[in-house]
DNA sequence: CTCCAGGTCCATA
DNA sequence: TATGGACATGGA
């Protein structure tokens, strides 16, 4: 069953009451991985973002309050449309209406994870509401270290996204499909994306442009046709497929079970010499169950230096 | 130099 | 159905 969430609106400013645990901190660790990263930024406090919405974008800054999350807008006045689709952004961005009590429950019976679960109680599944962002990012990604993968990802917003500044800052938007077709291979390649990478990313923003898909449908399908149709776009494989419904679409039992990183905090977790074998990750994952996806993104937490 | 990074596709048998 | 190579680049 999905937590409540209730919140209230003075002005400018949004108080978001959590339901049950949330840490906040833990949360702004996790955003504030990579210095590289050019869709948000973090300051000790706060998260800031310009947030796509439909009409136009909204900056945000968000930071702690209790039992909560108190979300400014910065730019311009608030109509309550606006208000209610800021907070359905940052719903699903903190993925706020999902009740933790159960994954904890679950994991408190396992032995080898249980203490790193409970080091990062209140930590909540951060994800990328956008779809097609999450589908060029997980495309990106692919096959190369996060370093180079947050640069690649740089190089493109800020050669053709949107932006906007506030107090001295900018504050990018991804581009949409309609502008990512735009581009010519010539700049894909100066920004070091390989051929495979721009072909795929291409493939997908046309996907979006034709109306073949939208996040609107995957939304009302089961997890297995939203997965199916997800492996059927060219560039997308298990593990994207898996990253996005996760991420995305909201799926606590999403599996990513090719994710390198998540070989790589399971050997030092369950201290290891080697990574675990598909069989075991499988058999983890079957243990895990519907929390595979959960459990996944509290390892990548471990895996921040 | 070789191997590995938040994989996936394509050719070949 | 299964396996090998290519892909772009940077760091260990």
């Amino acid at each position: 069953m999905p937590q409540k969430v209730t919140w209230t609106q003075k002005k400018e400013d949004l108080y978001i009451k959590v339901n049950g645990h949330f840490d906040f901190n833990h949360c702004l660790k996790f955003l504030n991985r990579n210095p590289a990263e050019c869709l948000h930024r973090v300051t000790t406090t706060q998260f800031w973002k310009v947030l796509p919405l439909t009409e136009q974008p909204v900056l945000i800054a968000a930071g702690a309050h209790p039992k909560g999350l108190l979300v400014k807008t910065l730019d311009g006045s608030l109509s309550p449309d606006k208000a209610s689709e800021v907070i359905r952004y940052v719903i699903e961005l903190f993925d706020l209406t999902r009740d933790l009590d159960p994954f904890y429950k679950q994991m408190e019976a396992d032995p080898s994870l249980n203490r790193v679960v409970r080091s990062l109680r209140g930590l909540r599944l951060i994800g990328i509401p956008d779809l097609f962002e999450a589908l060029c990012w997980s495309v990106i990604g692919q096959q190369i270290n996060l370093n180079f993968a947050y640069n690649l990802k740089r190089r493109l917003v800020e050669s053709t996204g949107s932006s906007l500044s506030w107090n001295g800052e900018r504050y990018w938007t991804f581009p949409s499909p309609e502008t990512v077709l735009q581009i010519s291979d010539e700049d894909f390649k100066n920004w070091q994306f390989s051929r495979g990478k721009y072909v795929y990313i291409k493939g997908i923003a046309e996907a979006f442009v034709t109306g073949t898909l939208s996040k609107n449908s995957l939304v009302q399908m089961s997890m297995e046709d939203a997965y199916e149709s997800l492996l059927s776009l060219k560039g997308i494989g298990p593990w994207s497929a898996h990253y996005v419904l996760m991420k995305c679409l909201g799926y606590s039992e999403a599996y990513p079970i090719q994710d390198v990183g998540l070989h790589n905090a399971l050997k030092y977790q369950l201290n290891r010499d080697e990574k675990p074998s598909l069989s075991e990750l499988e058999d983890l994952g079957k243990r895990w169950h519907p929390w595979q996806g959960y459990v996944t993104f509290y390892l990548w937490h471990t895996l921040i230096t």
